[in-house]
DNA sequence: TGTTTAATTAAACGGTTGTTTAATTTTGGT
DNA sequence: ACCAAAATTAAACAACCGTTTAATTAAACA
């Protein structure tokens, strides 16, 4: 997918992204930005119209290619379970190397003044839920995963679990002794991605009493 | 436990709260909270010092009792399981009430200049921790928890799994048609509750293969 | 009832905010 | 080399920020 952002524009973006994941969007000035974009202030508004159209285009630069990965996914001739598990990897390792946004997400992106942008935002994710909804149908059709699966639950397990992770991080790097940056993302795409993984298996397969 | 509060600080706590909630810390200003809780705008430096400690103030208010009602559960002479259960129950039912304060904790409690509040707030987390830990052991010497359980990752999808579902409460309530306010809470009461508990029971009990 | 203390107020403080302006420099096409 | 368009700049703008001050009112106590 091409996009019609100059290096410029995209560099702002980034160190936007950066501070807005730090302090917020509130907390984050455009002379911060610029300082550290070594930009002029005006540029914010010559190039995006404003701080909060700035936010807006972050979101779509950070967003835009992940539908595409999904669908690619979902050809893929393998095993149910298996596409679950890609899925679960999928999600977390393009979370985890686009560093802050879906913080700014969740942060920044569920008060009703931001309307239009959540209802663009509504429709990627419906998108999603609806690829993983075809995965599901598709692994009870082949008797593998049980009947009784509440869908849209399994994405604020996944998402949720992975967020409140790294929300945490201070606490989890403690209590897990995760002392280096390395071990804390090795934790994240190992122990955390298998831990969600187990999770979500357990309650596609598992049998009730 | 009693509170050295008056009532009117505690009517300050709980609009700051809510706007908090609302608009993050940084996007709210003491004068929003000044006019909506109906004082002098000089009474939130007068009584809390400043705007941040307000801030650890609302926190400390808001989770100041949540550890003797664990300490009460893990008392109780029922079953490990009943006991996550509950567990899950309190938690959800505890942090539903209090609208907002741990989105709060979530957005605002985990920059590092708020590192004082973090370390407060992070022993309550450790407490908490090992009050789960205990009911885990308990289950697995009685045989009906498996060995095999990475304590520190069932919070995150616990509470992870119900912050997520809070924080995209506009796209659950379309998804799942919950039009009314009280069909989403009910939701959260009785589908999203069970729903948890039916993840940390399967990590708990299912035997992998 | 007089006096000390606490609560409340309006106003002002210095700083920072996002945005706009108008002038200047750089760029790209001919 | 010239010129129009785009990019970049410093400065100014009004609005808002959290906090402090000093004056006033209310409450508590003797």
């Amino acid at each position: 997918m091409k996009s019609n952002l100059t290096n410029k524009q995209i560099q702002i973006l980034e160190v936007a992204e950066t501070l807005f994941a730090e302090k917020g969007f509130e907390g984050t000035s455009i002379r911060d930005i610029s300082k550290i974009a070594k930009i002029n202030i005006a540029m914010i508004s010559y190039y995006f119209g404003s701080k909060e159209r700035l936010l807006e285009s972050l979101l779509f630069y950070r967003t835009s290619d992940l539908k595409s990965q999904l669908d690619h996914l979902i050809l893929e001739e393998i095993a149910p379970i298996d596409k679950i598990n890609k899925l679960i990897e999928l999600y977390i390792s393009r979370i985890n190397k686009n560093k802050g946004i879906y913080r700014i997400i969740h942060f920044e992106f569920n008060s009703d003044k931001r309307a239009k942008s959540l209802s663009a935002f509504a429709e990627l994710k419906k998108g999603n839920l609806k690829t993983l909804e075809t995965i599901i149908e598709e692994g009870q059709k082949k008797g593998v995963f049980k009947k009784e699966v509440i869908v849209p639950l399994l994405t604020p397990t996944i998402l949720g679990t992975f967020f409140h992770f790294q929300m945490n991080k201070p606490f989890f790097e403690e209590v897990l002794q995760l002392k280096t940056k390395e071990s804390f993302e090795n934790y994240i795409t190992n122990e955390l991605t298998h831990h969600i993984q187990q999770t979500i298996k357990a309650l596609l397969i598992h049998e009730e009493n």
